[in-house]
DNA sequence: AAACATAATGGAACCGGTTACACTTTTATG
DNA sequence: CATAAAAGTGTAACCGGTTCCATTATGTTT
């Protein structure tokens, strides 16, 4: 366990001031002759010298650090959205903290404290919708807050990444009516949620515009975690009409409602169409291959990571930023035409 | 954008010292009167003050912060042991950095040296193999380094926790071997990672166990990332001799190999009966359900942050600690007897 | 060669906390 | 009630960098 060399014990090595270390260490910071500059660099490798970040952010805030707020890294969506928030991060020499709220208000509370605390440039979230005050306070303190995948209304200053789920939604029952159903069910996020609600919104849609008659009943929501989505698809198949065709707008779901489905013994598609919010691999390997909803998660990574940083670059563009992406329908074969007339 | 107040201007409102704000900050560092107490945080609320991490971390080292260097977080394995990693730091109040290395020794060593300036006081890792120099000077310099899931055999004096990949592979072989099949094969992580090297090797000891020959043919090493997996499946439907079972036991590529095998339209468990490393719900899913080894993520996760930890508060323990965790075999239905003789 | 611009360097204050130590006020003890 | 012990508070140095400003060395112009 040695002791560590400070810019001082570098400066005395080398023959020179701290001034003139500091600059070697920040180029362009000011004038330095060549020589100098070698022979500093020459004595910082052969000690071992490593500067303190924590010393470097005490003058200025850390540039150098954003926080990454997400629900749950186990959730394939937002593990890849971390992956590659990180890499994009890395790429711009930006590091990330990495936090998780289980979908919960107080511990959401409690990560925040802890990023005012380290005062980072931005914080990259997917918000619980609590916490009001504390966004507030973020933003007054000049942090760069960008909500991803979902947003909170009453917070219309931050910039927002998401895909465009109305539309999303919409197409999806969309192309399920064009397959002849006329009862498709919808398991979707909590209506707390934005996500929840635009996905439902653009359900609604489609079903206006195919002229089928909306039944409530067909419309489900399930937390983003726990066993709801399985409850959820119970509850539907059960239905004194049960629909023919279910949408899974909860990405967070998808293989509890499928798990339920398979113990139940329902087949897909000939006794119900299947369409999944879901980009994972194995999509593809299940019998049928699903039908999905593919999020481009890596264009949500780089436009919260840009906007994360552009803001933190000094323009404060004044007006929120939002930015919609388009999720794209992939056709497999998990919708057909329903085979029992209803 | 308001002006962050500092402990001075803390201190002054509540007509104190300095020295007694930050006795309240840090309780039992220093006596401090009820009523004075108090009045600090009353001061310390209204004014909305946080007292900046990088301004305390100065003075002694931050034991506050871990890093966190995963190959990839899109692979659901290291997605998984992030969220817990996650978790578990939290739960005793300590924050994450994350990090990725793609598996590239270059980027491994950008990543350290940023964690060596940070001086986090610990690091959690999948370690790509190279850097050793690196590895030890951050040993030298007191951070507690944890080797998690693989580990470097270079550096003995390194904790590492893992699962016990040798006698995974071996039961998981024996297991397939107990079914009746004499060809067997392996896809496996590289010879280079110790993974790869346990696992081959608890292969190997289940055939020699049931008295099968063995051929190097029916070996294949598939790098972590790329499409390695799904030519190691070709390679081996192609032998003139086929293994009539295989096992997958690099995590990362298993969606590959079953997707190539899909593609082929080798009928599991008929034509050739599969076991896969790997945990995700989906496993549950495919037709048929696969028999999987299940890592015990969870147990990974938190043994890791004790031991980065517990060596953290002061515990040089001296001798490096190697813990192993014993994976579960999961039988589900992807394995049968074979049909085929050869 | 004088006059002046520019390059290179050093000294010291500063960022916002922590803490050793000195000092003052209470409380406890004989 | 004197006095020692304990509790409460303040002053100032310190952590390890950055940076303003002054100073000295070097180079350019006429």
């Amino acid at each position: 366990m040695q002791k560590q060399p400070t810019i001082r014990d570098v400066a005395a090595a080398a023959g020179v001031s701290v001034a003139v270390v500091s600059r070697v260490l920040n180029p362009g910071s000011g004038p330095v002759a060549a020589a100098t500059r070698g022979r500093v660099n020459d004595v910082m490798t052969t000690l071992g010298y490593h500067p303190r970040t924590a010393a470097r952010e005490l003058k200025h805030g850390p540039p150098t650090t954003l926080g990454l707020l997400l629900a749950d890294v186990s959730n394939p969506f937002f593990a890849r959205l971390a992956d590659q928030v990180v890499q994009e991060a890395h790429s711009r020499g930006i590091q990330v903290l990495l936090m998780t709220t289980q979908e919960d208000d107080q511990l959401e509370s409690e990560r925040l404290s802890t990023l005012i605390e380290r005062r980072v440039s931005g914080i990259i979230a997917t918000p619980t919708g609590n916490n009001l005050d504390i966004w507030k306070k973020l933003q007054d303190l000049g942090t760069d807050v960008v909500f991803v995948d979902r947003s909170i209304p009453a917070l219309p200053a931050v910039d927002v990444v998401t895909i465009n789920n109305t539309e999303s939604a919409r197409s999806a029952t969309a192309l399920l009516a064009a397959h002849g159903h006329r009862r498709i069910a919808i398991i979707s996020g909590p209506a707390s949620s934005t996500t929840g609600r635009d996905r439902i919104a653009g359900y609604r849609e489609a079903l206006e515009a195919a002229g089928l008659e909306q039944d409530d009943l067909l419309i489900r929501s399930a937390a983003f975690r726990g066993a709801a989505g399985g409850d959820a698809t119970t509850a539907l198949l059960n239905l004194e009409d049960p629909p023919t065709a279910l949408v899974v707008a909860n990405t967070a779901q998808v293989t509890a409602v499928l798990r339920r489905l398979s113990h139940a013994g329902v087949s897909i598609p000939d006794e119900l169409s299947v369409i999944v919010f879901e980009d994972s691999p194995w999509t593809e390997l299940v019998t049928p291959p699903l039908t999905i909803v593919r999020q481009p998660i890596d264009l949500l990574a780089r436009h919260s990571v840009q906007l994360a940083l552009a803001n933190a670059s000094g323009k404060t563009s004044g007006k929120s930023t939002v930015i919609r992406v388009d999720a794209e329908l992939v056709e497999r074969s998990s919708v057909a035409r329903p085979k029992r007339r209803t």
